[in-house]
DNA sequence: TGTACATCAGTGAACGCGCGTTCACTGATGTAC
DNA sequence: TGTACATCAGTGAACGCGCGTTCACTGATGTAC
């Protein structure tokens, strides 16, 4: 956000230059503070400073705006996920915890794009393009799933890799809808969404016949994880049981 | 829905009768409909009958209506997990999975409800009575985890109950909002969200350190579900791994 | 059993408001020659 | 390099609409005696 957005239109002249791209970060604006439902066209228009008929020009309706921010919001949202992923480095197990804790922070740090992508309303499977955007974040957890399952130690019966990746996508959804959230529906809990995810994906994979010691893999080196991080108890991140 | 509400104010006379009943049914129709941010106070009292100032007499506001609607639609919720629960029977393992599947069966049933609770952005820790009965809908879920807690093998590390709890809850949560959702925003699935969740449990369990081959308590005779349900091969609810 | 009165639930008209959308317009920008 | 013109992006006034909310009111119901 640079200085000169705030100005208005007394230094800016008639041609805004960059009003789609206003229209989109004030309604991000919007949707952070009052929810999905709760941003209106006219007020986008008055937070980039232009008249309430200037996005006409730009969006055919207020749903247009909503699915380019989320459409937007699945295209950061894959760029993190890849990046989390980061092609299983250190190791399997290792990088596919990282893609959940991802998912929660993006829940946490971008809850308009969130709010957009899942708690609109918009039906995702009717817009060619947002569904695309969304496939194309899912497949990257669906990737990572292929790799887990070529890894799955034998013995253990385990359900095709798409399933795999639809159980991360649901925990991970779960968990960031109900205690992840960057909003004032958020519920409050006795630990962090992260360690708790993190407990629930280690029994999973363990219920995949993975061994879920730390750093079972040996590739502690590689590893870029501080030390002094949290939940490094041998038995699991959650403590001793009784 | 008893004809008699069809019939607006000319067999009706001056009072309503019940009034706040009509309009929390109302509402829920019209969220079902539109969503919870989509309704509004002056169209329930329309579809309700009455004049749009007649709600006042009953609730305060807009607020009030849809939180009291999110708390009936916990107390519900608690009721069909209760239910589901059967205090354990025929067995842990068992009855476990039956209140997932209420999980989404609920979500799926009571769009209206659902959307209410957990999707209005109502901030439900800053309301006492709506808190208390969400609680109440999750003691359910901590109670069959407690008891699944004392039953776990030993051996196998785990999580204290409250925390198995959060997981089932999240895991339910997850599938049901993004796969079982009654209205438009559901996303298409290539199975069942019921088969989805059973496998995810499924698996969870046996990181827990639980036996999963189906019904291997030994209680079938008391097992209640038909002959020729689905999922039920040996190996678990996902068919053949390759 | 009847009457007087208090209480309650719903009326209907009115208000100010902000929204979405349209319209003819105008100022700015780009381009052909 | 200059000019004419087309195109584009934003204006501002206007519209009809439905909402939330208020108000004095009125019809119905219940109750004391």
């Amino acid at each position: 956000m640079s200085w000169r957005k705030e100005q208005g239109r007394a230094e800016r002249g008639y041609h805004h230059g960059n009003l789609k791209e206003a229209l989109l970060q004030a309604a991000l604006g919007l949707i952070a503070e009052k929810g999905a439902a709760g941003f209106t066209f006219a007020d986008a228009a008055r937070m980039a400073g232009v008249s309430p008929a200037a996005p006409y020009r730009h969006f055919r309706d207020r749903d247009e705006l909503l699915s380019s921010i989320a459409q937007r919001g699945f295209e950061q949202f894959e760029a993190l996920l890849t990046q989390a992923w980061d092609d299983g480095r250190p190791d399997t197990v290792t990088a596919f915890e990282r893609v959940g804790k991802a998912y929660l922070a993006f829940a946490r740090a971008e809850p308009a794009y969130y709010s957009a992508m899942f708690e609109s309303g918009l039906p995702v499977d009717l817009n060619p393009n947002l569904l695309a955007a969304s496939e194309r974040a899912f497949a990257v957890i669906r990737a990572a799933a292929e790799r887990l399952a070529a890894l799955a130690p034998p013995g253990t019966p385990r359900p095709p890799a798409l399933m795999m990746a639809l159980h991360i996508w649901s925990m991970s959804h779960g968990v960031a809808s109900l205690f992840a959230r960057g909003d004032a529906a958020r519920r409050k809990l006795p630990m962090s969404a992260e360690d708790l995810l993190e407990a629930e994906v280690l029994i999973y994979l363990r219920g995949l016949g993975f061994p879920t010691e730390r750093r079972a893999s040996g590739q502690d080196a590689a590893d870029k994880k501080p030390a002094g991080a949290p939940s490094g108890q041998p038995s699991g991140p959650w403590g001793t049981p009784k």
